[in-house]
DNA sequence: AGTTTGACGGAGA
DNA sequence: TTCTCCGCCAAAC
């Protein structure tokens, strides 16, 4: 049954991103109807700070940090589950 | 209704 | 590799 907000589709995918992964904004979007990269990354800016997503896995589609105020702490997250960072 | 603004993506220089 | 340009789309003015 199609989901009333893509966003709480995209809140799901976040959720099930497994540890020490990463995906992009771009491959989310493909995965929801009617969302797109944009839509994701807006989304993505708004979510509370107390949220329990693992929202450091999603990265650029080019394998780079986002640009952002907490990407220090994105960096900081992601190596510590042993992902390499370019 | 038109313009601006982004945690983007891809192609071209 | 870095930068620019353009397409994309929802929200804020």
């Amino acid at each position: 049954m199609a989901e009333p907000d893509w966003r709480e589709q995209l809140y799901t995918l976040v959720a099930m991103i497994p540890p020490g992964t990463t995906t992009s904004y771009g491959a989310l979007a493909q995965q929801i109807s009617g969302a797109s990269a944009r839509s994701v990354a807006r989304a993505m800016s708004q979510l509370p700070e107390g949220t329990r997503l693992p929202w450091h896995r999603v990265i650029r589609a080019d394998g780079r940090l986002p640009d952002h105020p907490g990407r220090d702490e994105q960096a900081q997250r992601l190596r510590a589950e042993g992902v390499f960072i370019r």
